[in-house]
DNA sequence: CATGAATGAGTGTTCATTCAT
DNA sequence: AATGAATGAACACTCATTCAT
């Protein structure tokens, strides 16, 4: 029964952390953010509501977690996309095969953001964080658009979001059935030809 | 002193269900439907709390008779692009821009239709609607992908469903700014060529 | 089309506000007078809801109508059975048999009234009109158990009270298969003898 | 700093139940189910009104918990008078003074029930339950009757349960000047040279 | 670190009552 | 005499949050 040391406390403080947060987002993804209890989060990550407030502040707050947790994940798969060595077209190829895997594996992140994006007025705190996150995608992004030799690169690129866009909405909807690598396939046949 | 005639009261009936609905729709697109409450719509619509029941059995209810309405519209618009004298290029073409203006015209319905598809497990009543729906566009769609003469007509419906989706979310999001007439002059490139 | 004269609206006054009482009784006898609202009243008798604050003040006052009424029938049958020349015996018999009657041939007001007994500081208003009544019926009782010549001809009548009060509380619980009839000849064979 | 025990948790759930239960039957019995809400339980019990959810799903559950308790306790009390060594007047006078013992003790509870009993489409799921509860009784009771050596021991019982209802119904009705005792004792003598 | 009993503001809904016609 | 749209207070119920232990 030695007492626990910090790094020990620390261990705790992460794990459970961890496991609310990995709950919390799986109901927000199913059933939606306001339709989601503390309750039942509380009862699906097996520990009592009043933990939840010992890590976050509130349920906006948890929410906030959630969400900043996974804009560092998409960060880091853009960067790593960015390979200066690689011509416009692979680095394309790249960060689309790299958004396409994110997705993949998180879909009930990609729920959460789409549902939570289309109630704008909902959570007015999450809105600065996700437009500056938009714009330094775009940023990182447009540069490839201009190397890839097309006419109108901004236009392209908004062109290429929209299409993304549209192949998340679908198959987050559609499921696993959803031809999901053929849509990819579609897309990169466009740009192929270029850079 | 003879009592309101059944048609004053007709009358009444349609003008109140009328600015509920609009009411209703206009804040569950901004707010969301789960963050919209009744007294907000009834304040917002200079209504008593108690009016809306008069007239829908339910908050669920008046989701489905607004939805309802919406899909009417936009069967009405599909109906109108499909001229058994125009080319399948035409074709594509009057449903893509009717579509574009059913958005334009009706943003809020959007952005409620789209943060309700993500919450799936959240309005289970709806879902068949949806769906039935769905499969109705898709196969009144797909022939005209089939007189274009394209290699894998179904993937391509799809891939062109994924687009227009995508637009939409994108111009959902971004407002009036977004270059929507641009983004639909670059669908239209792809398949102009053809059929 | 000439107008109406004044016995002609009084004439239907007068039906409107039997339709409505009658109808009301109905309903607040099966499904009790709390769970019975104006609204199930004007449907069932097939007026509107604004009818009915035309001939009663509120939804008490027509409660208090109804039970009036139905005292008043009730005062009636108890005259009915004290013909001064009959015997003790006779009298009481008379005014049990009537008193059967009156249970039989309008249970729903028996179950209302005793669903209403027994929510005592539900509905104050009722009380005096009921305690008024029950002493006055008491009162005219009483003289018949003194000529029966029992000993205690006070307790006697309460305890007649009490099992004419459980004879109707059974049959009203347990409807046409309850034998109302032998239990009526139970009661009278205890006094048959006397008197 | 350690969290309560488990059973210090158990105590205090058992503790605010009792309170809420007892509360709710004292104001259900004087006011009636349906004209007593649930702020009035909160406030007369001192207790926040979102408690009551913590241990009871609905204020139907409320109910159906106060009236199993004390149909627990009716059990009991029947079971104590059927002792094998009794004569059957003994039996029946031992069933009998239970009864009344138990509705003395326990006023609110009957005044609940007999209101209940009455307005039957009001509460369906207490039906089975009650119809249950009633046959059982019924069917031990008929034992007695059968070995008093009565002519008719089936309509005597239903006789017998008239007069017993009809006192708890005076006795309920009147409160504590009431002649329980002499009305027993009436009852009683009615049966006394048998069995 | 962890618990869950307790709170109360807020939700969707009902309903007696009013009133213009 | 008769209608039913409209009101708003009250209802049953939910849930984010607090806090004693």
């Amino acid at each position: 029964m030695a007492p626990k040391t910090k790094e020990q406390f620390e261990e705790i403080r992460q794990r459970s952390m961890e496991t609310i947060k990995q709950t919390a987002l799986e109901l927000f993804g199913r059933k939606g953010y306001f339709n989601t209890s503390i309750s039942d989060i509380a009862k699906a990550a097996g520990v009592s509501k009043g933990l939840m407030y010992n890590y976050f502040e509130s349920k906006d707050a948890l929410l906030a977690a959630i969400i900043e947790e996974a804009i560092e994940v998409g960060e880091r798969l853009i960067e790593d996309a960015m390979q200066p060595e690689w011509s416009a077209y692979e680095q394309l190829e790249q960060m689309t095969r790299n958004s396409i895997h994110m997705i993949k594996s998180n879909s009930h992140y990609w729920k959460l953001m789409i549902s939570l994006a289309f109630q704008p007025e909902a959570l007015k705190t999450l809105e600065p964080i996700l437009k500056r996150k938009e714009q330094e995608t775009m940023g990182k992004t447009v540069a490839i658009f201009e190397k890839l030799g097309l006419e109108e690169p901004l236009k392209e690129l908004m062109f290429y979001g929209a299409i993304m866009d549209g192949i998340v909405v679908q198959y987050v909807q559609a499921g696993e059935e959803y031809p999901l690598d053929d849509m990819v396939e579609m897309v990169l046949r466009r740009y192929k030809s270029n850079g």
